[in-house]
DNA sequence: CTGTTAGCGCGTTCAA
DNA sequence: TTGAACGCGCTAACAG
């Protein structure tokens, strides 16, 4: 098995090596392989060959020391099991490798402390840019504050800070959060929970004010029943047994994320009640498998891939120190709300 | 808006500037940073004190290049939407902070092409180390082999290649498709279909062994049929639409790939075929809401964190040069399977 | 214990 | 059109 003692110095291809074999100075080679307009034509073509037969590869970072650029970007998301932050990435990396750049990710696991940390670590250089969504614990932005100050080029997306003066990527949240309200109000609901992610983020409260907004305009008389969850499967199943057994059990649920209707569906299930006889359910989610639930889960689909690829591309406008349009720096995509059984209208 | 002038020579804090303000040389500096023996404990503490103060970060670009190590990993793998990558990713970055390192993420979109570029992409020393599933394209090696003379740690997850003598992590996948296959036959199926990923993936094949292997120890007299499916859902479908509608109509389905269940299911509302009654499905799967499908479906689970965890673990002891046990060149974590309504027996 | 010097590989300035 | 020299920021060898 190769152990990998690491390319010996024989092995490795740089510009003295190619200046060497072929009688010129390193200046020279960089600048023919750069194809710099002052190295005539046929002494390019014999840098070119042989840097192609020999498979050379700039030192990236000899490069970037040079030239303090590390043509990397980061991605900091609170997690990665969730298809909204995978489809989010995938639209990232559409961009990416037509860029030149490499795409760094970090997770923050919800957690204010890690992110702080990732913040940090990013600080000297190793990346041109950042597009970061907040952890549900992150309730203050000096960590971002103080990173800014190295002038590093920020975009924000889906979990956004208004707060401060940087380009943000998101959905309409408060829209679409009515629309699904009003949508289990028109099918019979009269006493609507929402299920958002506690702490303070900004998707849970522009959603939260489109969820009372709608109960205002259509006057519902029960009071409002905020819930909130966390990332923790076993936790939110227990509090959604309290709701469902408590005084005033709901007849719809409105999730805020995607793994609430899930654990909605697995304590319903457990305790044998009925969706959406009993309870009628929406969610925010890009799971394509919701059309197969039982019964098919309504749902509001966020276009991630596009947030991912206007987020980049914006990023990519302030690496390369382009002005932004001033739409660009507050960009709203819409979401798509998908009827299925899950908020049919029953007996 | 702060249109990022990139950090200003003024603002950049390094070594000789914090040696010039406490009147140091520069290497002494560096190593009382890196804690050296032979620097004295209060020359230290003035020197991590500044460093603090000033919030230094050593630029990594300039550490990469004298050391020759970059600190940073590549994953690569053939896509993000898919909850088992997902989740590997999870594995590798439990493991990663805390050795200081950094994951770079690249997605070969089921193409051999893309994966020769980024794997060529990687050659000069961008990262110390690879983990690398292979697209369904992928039909020879040579560009690993190509790239693996350079001596940079490699090693294999999931859709591994064992023409090549690299470490290799997965789960036993022959054996879970025998039981896969075994259950749906002891469950009354005659005629079960293989559904697996065109190309010659190592995972399609030897799930492919196992189906036959059970087929063949219970003297199934209907011939094997091995469906080719592909990472395109609408062609998938027209496929399995077509497989229904033939004269051999499966009554059992082995998903050799989640996304597979789910085209399943799908042509199965859309034809109108009863599962389990009409036919029976089981599936590779590690998504959480396939408890929640109509009817749930059965699925085999993989360790995906796990499996993450410890490819990173054996490219860490690679990239320290330490010696592998024998059992980490070839690591097979085992996977569960997870009886659900999918194969129930019906009347 | 600390300072001086050299060089990682590249890109750029200045000189020819 | 090409070459020589310098420096990005850091670490390591050598010197004292």
């Amino acid at each position: 098995m190769n152990l990998c003692k690491g390319r010996s110095y024989m092995d490795q291809v740089n510009l003295k090596k190619l200046a060497k074999e072929l009688n010129l100075a390193v200046s020279t080679v960089s600048r023919a392989l750069r194809d710099s307009h002052e190295i005539s034509s046929q002494t390019k073509e014999r840098v070119r060959e042989l840097a192609l037969k020999l498979g050379f590869q700039p030192n990236p970072h000899a490069s970037s020391l040079r030239q303090n650029k590390s043509k990397t970007i980061a991605v900091i998301i609170p997690e990665i099991e969730n298809n909204f932050f995978s489809q989010v990435i995938n639209g990232i990396e559409s961009i990416t490798p037509n860029k030149g750049y490499h795409v760094l990710i970090y997770l923050s696991h919800e957690d204010y402390n890690k992110e702080r940390d990732i913040l940090q670590l990013l600080g000297n250089g190793r990346v041109d840019g950042v597009m970061i969504s907040f952890s549900n614990s992150t309730t203050n932005y000096e960590h971002v504050e103080a990173w800014q100050k190295a002038g590093i080029p920020l975009v924000f997306f889906d979990r956004t800070c208004d707060e401060l003066d940087v380009p943000n990527v998101m959905t309409n949240d408060a829209e679409m959060a009515f629309k699904a309200t009003e949508h289990l109000l028109k099918r019979g609901c009269k006493n609507i929970a929402f299920l958002g992610m506690a702490g303070s983020l900004s998707i849970t409260n522009r959603r939260k004010v489109g969820y009372l907004q709608a109960l205002e305009k259509f006057k519902v008389t029960n009071p409002p029943q905020i819930v909130e969850l966390t990332s923790k499967d076993y936790s939110n199943r227990e509090i959604l047994r309290q709701l469902f057994e408590g005084p005033s059990r709901p007849d719809g649920i409105f999730a805020a994320i995607e793994k609430f209707a899930v654990n909605t569906y697995e304590v319903c299930k457990e305790m044998d009640l009925h969706i959406p006889q009993d309870v009628k359910v929406i969610s925010f989610s890009n799971l394509q498998a919701a059309a197969l639930f039982d019964p098919p889960l309504s749902t509001i689909i966020q276009p991630a891939y596009d947030i991912g690829r206007e987020a980049a591309s914006i990023l990519f406008k302030l690496i390369e120190k382009k002005m932004l349009l001033p739409y660009e720096k507050k960009m709203i995509l819409p979401s798509q709300l998908i009827e299925r059984n899950s908020t049919a209208i029953t007996g």
